[in-house]
RNA sequence: GCGCCCGUAGCUCAGUUGGAAAGAGCGUCUGCCUUCUAAGCAGAGGGUCGGGGGUUCGAAUCCCUCCGGGCGCGCCA
């Protein structure tokens, strides 16, 4: 609701402004350091002043005086040196926030409107995931559940490196350290816990390979076999990478996270895209064949140089970077590859996949993959994106560049545009937490604020095993104080609240920051988690519960019921007045404004906006709790309009907690 | 060397396109459970927003410079 009052002041001052002085000036809105002081502050008057010559007050009296009366808005004052600040219409934008959080919250889209592919957790099928890959998974799926907010049409994929370096080294891991036969990783496979027995050879093939340079060799052979998809290696790859992305999803799962589409590297292989890439790729000229140099026998792409030529000055006469897409030896690499797949993500390609289905998620969606031959009916119609967001690390920001480069020069500016590295920063580990685990740390690294872990030496926390520890610590709380609840109650409360504090934990963080992982703080129920925003939920289910049995209008309470009680109406602007009801306005005010954090959100792709709101909302009704005791309140009508507040508040917190993919308990 | 990111309270982090006196959580100290769940609330203490210049009516935010950290720059992915 804030959203819209917003705008519409902006909208006005900005006519009042072309109107009355004609000219145009930026207008920008801020929220007042005081609830005294209105709700929407301008301080448009300052930028104008300055076009003008005036003083910046007296033009803002000007303003305030001449304004036309705006929806929603009860007045506008002058303040400080020449502020504008609007005072809202209370009562209003209460009704109006109520009606709103009661309302379905968008249309679904058609089934045709334009859609976003995005790309998110993309673990190599090799090893278990580890708590960087959860940064990963719950930054992607908060964004698909923003834009779903928003209306879009989101497709998620999991893409898929079946045939890649890492699951190589596994392979050679079961055939030369292992010395394991087909049927024996074939039963390893299908036991639990398959990819902890990969996380560990993994790191002993690491150790084992640079032990002797000499047995790289077994790595590059391994490749190609793999590549080429068939024979015993190939087959036995195949059985591992499968088996691991079942173990990832199962975990993923505990977490709440659907994919529509496994995208493989191998159907990518197989189903020759790369061919057809190459092809578009040389007709338009985007690669060149080296004749000379160091990249003798390499195709290339030739990129726009970053660095802007001084004026007046010719280019350099060295070349700009050119990106090797052909090895000599004719292989391509990862990025050649990558324009490949991003062409036929936005249906550019002239190639498809086959499919089959995957895998059914808990709550009954179904997850696709990538096939090269016999596909199922029923398939989706995947790709031809709009849109296309790649939720990936930070470090592979170059690469990413690349592939939008590559498909800027074949002639897709608009798609080249549309490609979006969602980009974030790693999760490292302080150094007491890295000490905690049993890691070496050289002295230097000591003092560090955090230290980066090496999957391939078998650092890092696995996410199985956090989500473990953190039901297992919830429900030692559950259990403390719901004894006599059932079993199942018991467990499900503990996982809500261990989703809870695993997912606020890696979202209260902004994208760009590095999270320096500790179990202290991310085992915590307390503070600024998830679960203080889940106790809030389960406050307001208290009250509730309690009242039904009390008081008849606490039987039909959710926001959308219009604000009466008996036959009246209540009145709210009775509890709203300043100044006596700044407190109960502050969170009224705050409860109505998840539509504008949500703007924010997505247009900053950032959902730390959405947790920060969530725990500011929390925080503001855990003061309220303390302030006003609701069932023992004997005015009936002030008792029905706090009841109203309360259920307003429970909407908007459900609400944003679902935008990160958090559910609250009933009790907790 | 070139490029990107970061430096805000003891610690972990916010601070949306420059806006009104710098915020939160954790930790420390002091209070608050016969009333809707104390996974909570109230209070205290804690900051030259890395340093220095500049632009501006106004800078944690923009520009320059220096210091200190991280990452990337491969015929790896």
């Amino acid at each position: 609701m804030y959203k819209t009052v917003e705008n519409r002041i902006r909208k006005a001052l900005r006519h009042h402004i072309r109107e009355r002085y004609k000219t145009d000036v930026p207008v920008v809105t801020a929220r007042p350091p005081k609830i005294s002081m209105g709700e929407v502050a301008s301080p448009v008057c300052f930028e104008l002043a300055k076009q003008l010559k005036k003083p910046p007050r007296a033009l803002a009296q000007e303003i305030a005086n001449a304004l036309k009366p705006i929806e929603g808005v009860a007045r506008v004052e002058v303040a400080g040196g020449g502020y504008l600040n609007a005072f809202l219409d209370r009562a209003a934008f209460f009704r109006a926030a109520c009606e709103e959080a009661g309302r379905e919250a968008v249309a679904p889209p058609a089934p045709d409107a334009p859609k976003v592919v995005i790309e998110h957790t993309s673990v190599n099928p090799n090893k278990a995931a580890h708590i960087g890959h959860l940064r990963n998974a719950v930054l992607g799926d908060a964004f698909v559940r923003l834009l779903r907010h928003t209306g879009r049409r989101v497709e998620v994929h999991n893409y898929i490196d079946n045939t890649g370096v890492q699951v190589a080294d596994v392979i050679v891991g079961f055939l030369h350290l292992e010395k394991k036969s087909l049927e024996e990783v074939r039963a390893l496979a299908a036991a639990p816990k398959f990819d902890y027995v990969c996380w560990d050879l993994y790191t002993r093939v690491t150790q084992y390979l640079a032990e002797d340079k000499a047995r790289l060799e077994l790595r590059g052979q391994m490749l190609k076999e793999i590549e080429e998809g068939h024979g015993a290696s190939a087959e036995m790859a195949e059985i591992v990478a499968t088996a691991i992305v079942r173990c990832h999803l199962r975990t993923l799962d505990r977490l709440g996270i659907n994919y529509d589409l496994l995208s493989r590297e191998s159907e990518i292989l197989h189903l020759k895209f790369w061919d057809a890439a190459f092809e578009m790729l040389k007709q338009r000229g985007v690669i060149q064949l080296a004749a000379s140099g160091k990249n003798a026998g390499c195709w290339v792409m030739q990129l726009p140089s970053d660095r802007e030529t001084p004026e007046g000055e010719e280019e350099p006469t060295e070349m700009a970077e050119a990106k090797i897409i052909v090895r000599s030896n004719g292989t391509v690499t990862y990025v050649g590859k990558d324009i490949a797949y991003h062409l036929w993500k936005f249906g550019l390609l002239g190639r498809d996949f086959y499919y089959q289905r995957f895998h059914t998620h808990p709550d009954g969606h179904e997850a696709w993959t990538t096939a090269s031959e016999a596909g199922q009916a029923g398939a989706p119609a995947f790709g031809h994106a709009q849109e296309v967001f790649n939720v990936i690390d930070s470090r592979q920001a170059y690469p990413q560049q690349v592939v939008v480069a590559g498909l800027r020069s074949l002639g897709y500016a608009q798609e080249a545009d549309r490609l979006q590295h969602f980009s974030y920063n790693v999760v490292a580990l302080t150094p007491r937490c890295a000490r905690e685990m049993g890691y070496e740390i050289p002295p230097e690294d000591a003092k560090k604020p955090y230290i980066e872990v090496s999957g391939r030496k078998g650092q890092g926390v696995k996410a199985d095993d956090l989500i473990d520890q953190l039901e297992a610590g919830a429900r030692k709380e559950v259990d403390a104080r719901h004894a006599a609840e059932p079993e199942s109650e018991r467990a499900a409360m503990a996982h809500a609240i261990a989703i809870g504090a695993l997912r606020y934990f890696l979202l209260r963080i902004t994208r760009s920051t590095v999270i320096a992982f500790d179990f202290e703080d991310a085992l915590s129920f307390e503070g600024e988690t998830g679960p203080y925003v889940q106790y809030a939920v389960v406050r307001v289910n208290g009250i509730l519960r309690k009242g039904a049995e009390q008081h008849p209008e606490f039987e039909r309470v959710d926001a959308a019921n219009l604000l009466r009680i008996g036959s009246g109406e209540i009145d709210v602007a009775k509890f709203l007045g300043m100044p006596a009801g700044d407190d109960l306005w502050e969170l009224a005010l705050l409860a109505g404004s998840l539509d504008a954090r949500v703007e924010a959100a997505v247009g900053a792709h950032e959902p730390a906006f959405v947790a920060r709101y969530a725990f500011d909302l929390a925080q503001a009704f855990n003061v309220f709790y303390h302030k006003h005791h609701i069932l023992s309140e004997e005015d009936a009508e002030k008792r029905a309009f706090l009841l109203r507040l309360t259920s307003l508040v429970r909407e908007q917190l459900v609400a944003a907690l679902g935008l990160l993919g958090i559910t609250a308990p009933e009790k907790m």
